[in-house]
DNA sequence: GCTCTTTCGCTACTGGTCGTAGCGTATCTG
DNA sequence: CAGATACGCTACGACCAGTAGCGAAAGAGC
């Protein structure tokens, strides 16, 4: 696998990004234009009122539609949800900048900035507190929001991998368990500075947080 | 200030350690049975239900006790799971174990096990997600569930100045720093990989995460 | 023992939300 | 043009947070 630029736009299914529409193609299609403004007042509403004060009631007047017709696309209100926060995720990539260290410090800094807006605050929290119950949505955050995160983490080693950066003795399990952990510790700690503690992300924050994550790890770099 | 061991019991007020009652002093008083009946049930509804399942009615009819009760105690849903989950972390300590690093196993190891309990899942993020919101309950939530653990990683901090493990060179408000990002990494990681990724933090992975943690932090040990 | 004060349990109520049902209409396919 | 589907609208059922008002219980202080 060549180490590359992960862009914004590469879903396997671009056409279904969000809700996958039952057209079996006879009758009056689903208006695309509907689906984006649902998506779009979803994120307005959550920016001015967070997870809590949004109603259903009010996104569908926000977006100019009834609201019969969110619930013919999205089962419920934490399925809108999830469609309406993971497209901004799929606006995060991993551009090759010649170092891991650098690479990381970028992606923690678009991160931060994600999580920064007033519309992903309230929601990314409630969303993973309702997916402890409901293990439909559970695999649906995972899918939608997660596992795109993860795939930068991996991007950025290989990356690294390419430029001659890592040990290449460590085998290859180790080097799995290690992204998975690397993963946890970056969004977890981002995540807790800026929703737990409420402090704020800066770059000098973030170029001691990487330090600490990448000089360390024994034998991971050459 | 000596290095030593956090006892569970340790609150400026130990005798208003739920909620304050304003009594003066004069007719009937409160029953403090109550209180633990109702904090019970709502753990104990919490585990069965979730934070979305979770309703005031059923808690008061699980404590045996009126609605109306709860509600001369805590003013809203929120406050009340605020102080049921505090009073788990409560329980949290970190005794000296001759090494920062047993120090840090034996308290992620802690912090895991009330992370995997069923009535701490969702109701931590669904509180967090609250507290973005509301300014007064962020602060409580502080108070009653961040701060407790940060006080941890303080004191293995001392604990591990007493041993001589620190660099003595470090000015104080570089390490003061350290401790804030320490404790967001670990807090933070922990609750990333059981609450989001939703793997099991084993003995295995706590000290990988550990090691990794520590070894690398440039300066910090001598 | 008596009174005063506060709490308690109960019932009823308001206001609001999710999610659904039914119907007539609009819009596209073949 | 006919069939099929999506759409907007209104109304509705179920549920829940939080409040109001009352009579009764249970202590405190004398």
């Amino acid at each position: 696998m060549a180490p590359t630029t992960r862009q914004p736009a590469e879903h396997p299914d671009p056409a279904a990004a969000t809700p996958p529409p039952p057209t079996r193609g006879k009758g009056r299609p689903r208006s695309a234009a509907a689906d984006q403004a649902i998506l779009d007042a979803t994120r307005e509403a959550l920016a001015e009122l967070g997870w809590g004060g949004l109603t259903m009631g009010d996104v569908a007047q926000r977006a100019g539609v009834a609201k019969t017709t969110l619930y013919r696309r999205w089962p419920s209100k934490s399925e809108l949800v999830v469609d309406a926060i993971a497209s901004l995720f799929d606006q995060l990539e991993c551009s090759d900048r010649g170092s891991l260290q650098a690479d990381i410090e970028a992606v923690v800094a678009r991160f931060a900035e994600l999580l920064t807006r007033p519309e992903t605050q309230a929601a990314l929290l409630a969303l993973f507190a309702e997916g402890t119950r409901d293990v439909h949505l559970r695999r649906r955050i995972r899918e939608r929001i997660v596992q795109p995160q993860k795939v930068l983490v991996q991007l950025g080693r290989a990356n690294a991998q390419a430029r001659g950066e890592m040990d290449p003795d460590r085998d290859a399990a180790t080097a799995d368990e290690e992204i998975d952990i690397i993963f946890d510790t970056i969004a977890g700690t981002v995540e807790h500075r800026l929703l737990v503690s409420g402090e704020p992300v800066t770059p000098d924050w973030i170029r001691r947080f990487t330090t600490l994550l990448l000089n360390p790890f024994p034998g991971l770099l050459r």
